[in-house]
RNA sequence: GUGGGUGUGGCGAAGUGGUCAACGCACCGGAUUGUGACUCCGGCAUUCGUGGGUUCAAGUCCCAUCACUCACCCCA
């Protein structure tokens, strides 16, 4: 039985490495000019973390995560997204030391247990970026437009940028107090799961697709309405901030954020005609996150982008850019002192950084020739017999067709000349 | 966890009960025994995901199983 890969992982293949190439590289470029700076964490942690940070009521924590025990009776979970490993960085390097704001992005794989799908893997890549020590709105504002920015880079267009607020610990359970008011006499309205999110999260019937849920939930109180004094002014910033850069947004009173940590501000950037996973970036405020992961509270606020999501959507739109290098010179030997003078040869070259290649299958020469078109070599360089007896190369040049006979000393001392 | 779709050579893809399982691409060999496009000629699946069943006869029908895929839940 032939071992095949685990269900929702993918092998990033030759051919397909330069866009993700492309895309990592104007990520970092682009974090560099926002003033980001790279964290790496590991890919696990203790199990805790998540449980503590993400909250336990979350889909991802009650039955995503990929959980085991080592061999030290250690609970250790593959990291389900990044936002908590960067929070636990943060307070772990006591980085609040300079009592300065922190911002940091990171890249790299994440891990849930869950039925991939298009655009949903159980191995996915995310980006993301932590703005740590700031409430102030200005903050919120510049890490969403931030995030706007960099996938107008990507070249996507048709792109939503859906905000709303989600309010403070003060706030959000009076409004989720009067959504469960609310839906009391419409429970018969409800599907099944919504009846279950009554109880566990209410705030999440406002976003199901179910047509009897939506039509029940049609005229439910709005989370704008129940914003307390802080909230409120804060969110109004916000948008006032978006708005004097021409960050184009869509209140959306719906849109709930599946993670617990968020207050205030939750956004989202959604490709509109994309199949079913269309949100390619999700962000929001976290002012309590730190706080129940250490001893500390340090406000904050960022976002993750799913990079197979963008790389699909690139793809879609053929924005996708690959960067493959040409060969420069593929080298024949006929015969096996010719091959070892190729050998030699190839590597002066590689040396003197030409993309160079020998044959190393031993075929006839017009397989040889044939092989190096196809690989679309700029010169191929043949050694048989009679060149070998002369002390000569012959470079041809496939573009042109044509083709000259140089003494080998004086092709390689000039190679030499280069350096 | 729930539901739908698909499974034929390296890839794409015909074939819906009855001769040797089309075709295209790729690959290999030859025409051109040291020269790459193109053209021409030839080669390339004892076998149709796997196992069982129905039948005189199955890639084609039935059952089971596995794999892949899409969608729901939820999310990036």
């Amino acid at each position: 039985m032939e071992i095949k890969k685990p269900k929702g992982t993918n092998d990033i293949l030759p051919e397909e490495v330069g866009k993700w190439h492309y895309l990592e590289n104007l990520l970092r470029e682009k974090s560099e000019t926002y003033g980001y700076k790279e964290i790496r964490t590991p890919m696990f942690e203790h199990t805790e973390l998540f449980v503590r940070g993400v909250g336990d009521t979350t889909d991802i924590v009650g039955k995503e995560m990929y959980t085991f025990m080592d061999k030290g009776d250690r609970s250790i979970t593959l990291r389900p997204e990044g936002t908590a490993s960067v929070c636990r960085a943060f307070l772990e390097n006591k980085m609040y030391g300079d009592g300065s704001i922190k911002k940091l992005y990171y890249m790299g794989p994440m891990f849930r247990y869950e039925r991939p799908q298009k655009g949903r893997y159980k191995q996915f890549n995310q980006y993301g970026v932590e703005f740590l020590g700031s409430k102030e709105p200005v903050t919120d504002a510049d890490v969403i437009k931030f995030a706007v920015s960099l996938l107008d880079e990507t070249g996507l267009k048709d792109l939503e940028l859906h905000i709303n607020s989600v309010g403070c610990p003060k706030c959000k359970p009076v409004y989720r107090e009067a959504l469960v008011e609310y839906f009391q006499d419409k429970k018969d309205q409800l599907c099944s799961s919504c009846l279950e999110r009554l109880e566990k999260n209410p705030l999440r019937i406002l976003d199901c697709k179910n047509e009897s849920c939506k039509e029940a939930s049609k005229d439910a109180p709005v989370m704008s309405d129940y914003l307390c004094e802080e909230c409120d002014p804060h969110y109004k910033e916000v948008k006032e901030y978006l708005s004097a850069s021409n960050v184009s947004f869509i209140e959306n009173p719906r849109l709930v954020r599946g993670l617990d940590y968020y207050t205030n501000t939750a956004f989202e950037i959604i490709a509109k005609d994309f199949a079913a996973q269309g949100t390619v970036c999700g962000g929001g405020r976290y002012n309590g996150l730190v706080g129940s992961i250490g001893d500390r509270d340090v406000p904050g606020i960022g976002f993750a982008m799913g990079m197979e999501r963008i790389l699909l959507l690139m793809e879609e739109k053929n924005l996708s850019v690959d960067s493959e290098r040409t060969l420069d010179y593929y080298i024949i030997g006929m015969g096996s002192e010719a091959e070892k003078l190729s050998f030699k040869l190839v590597n002066l070259l590689r040396e003197n950084s030409y993309y160079a290649e020998i044959d190393y299958q031993s075929k006839s020469f017009k397989n040889r020739i044939k092989y190096a078109d196809k690989l679309k070599a700029k010169y191929v360089i043949i050694i048989g017999e009679n060149e070998l007896e002369k002390n000569t190369v012959i470079i041809k040049d496939m573009e042109a067709g044509i083709q000259e006979e140089q003494d080998l000393t004086i092709f390689m001392n000039n190679l030499k000349g280069e350096q």
